[in-house]
DNA sequence: GGTTGACCTGGAGTGCACTCCAGGTGCGAT
DNA sequence: ATCGCACCTGGAGTGCACTCCAGGTCAACC
């Protein structure tokens, strides 16, 4: 069971250290173990849940929808059924998000063509 | 040459009426027409342009650059290789977005297929 | 002629997600 | 022993992109 130190932690998950203090200061995070001197030391399931939020925030899921996944996460196994149902709804939207970037980008494709045609 | 009033571009475009006033006032807009009783009128060109304003916003391009667009607009057509660079760099930007999207959404896909194994 | 409703202006306020800061602790190296 | 450094806390500040508000104008309809 090894520990992380916060640089580390920083480096493993691209988090600044900040946002590892507010993300425990809001719940996002559990808690996190402290050494003697009062300094964090993350867990490996840290770690991974993490690397969660990681992918959560990244897919533009508000923090208050995180928020209320990470209370279901801790609420047990009994709420799976509700996590799939948020992650899927989540999925939903990322689908969303894709389709409407690529017809986006199909815009810019066109401007750009047009651009080069006048030149 | 039809013209539109407020209430008719924020149906066309989807923007609000703040933003439109928004945009015009930091620049991002040119100086709309008004009528006799100084209510803004809208041409097909401004339309147009909106419509290209809201490709860029919809795809992540920050004030900013989308305020050094409308200047390379404005400018004249000798800057048209400057605006397809522009464009060029932002396409990428978008690729890169949905590129990690996808990857992301896989992982959101494994983590509902565990959850479905462990019910 | 009064009321409604769409619109106007300048400027203040909002929400989100951090990000920074002051002042302090503890530990390993010189 | 004292220096530098990584870390701590509570709380204030930031940046972005709007969004809202107060107080006003004007045209049209009852």
């Amino acid at each position: 069971m090894s520990v992380y130190t916060p640089a580390e932690v920083v480096e493993e998950t691209g988090f600044t250290i900040d946002t590892l203090r507010y993300y425990e200061k809001i719940g996002l995070l559990e808690r996190v173990d402290r050494n003697a001197a009062g300094q964090r030391r993350f867990s490996e399931e840290d770690i991974g849940w993490l690397g969660m939020l990681r992918c959560l925030r990244d897919t533009g899921m508000p923090i208050a929808t995180m928020l209320r996944f990470a209370e279901l996460v801790r609420a047990g196994d009994h709420t799976i059924p509700e996590r799939i149902e948020l992650l899927e709804e989540h999925d939903r939207t990322v689908q969303a998000q894709i389709g409407n970037l690529v017809e986006r980008q199909h815009y810019i494709h066109h401007k750009i063509s047009y651009y080069r045609s006048v030149l």
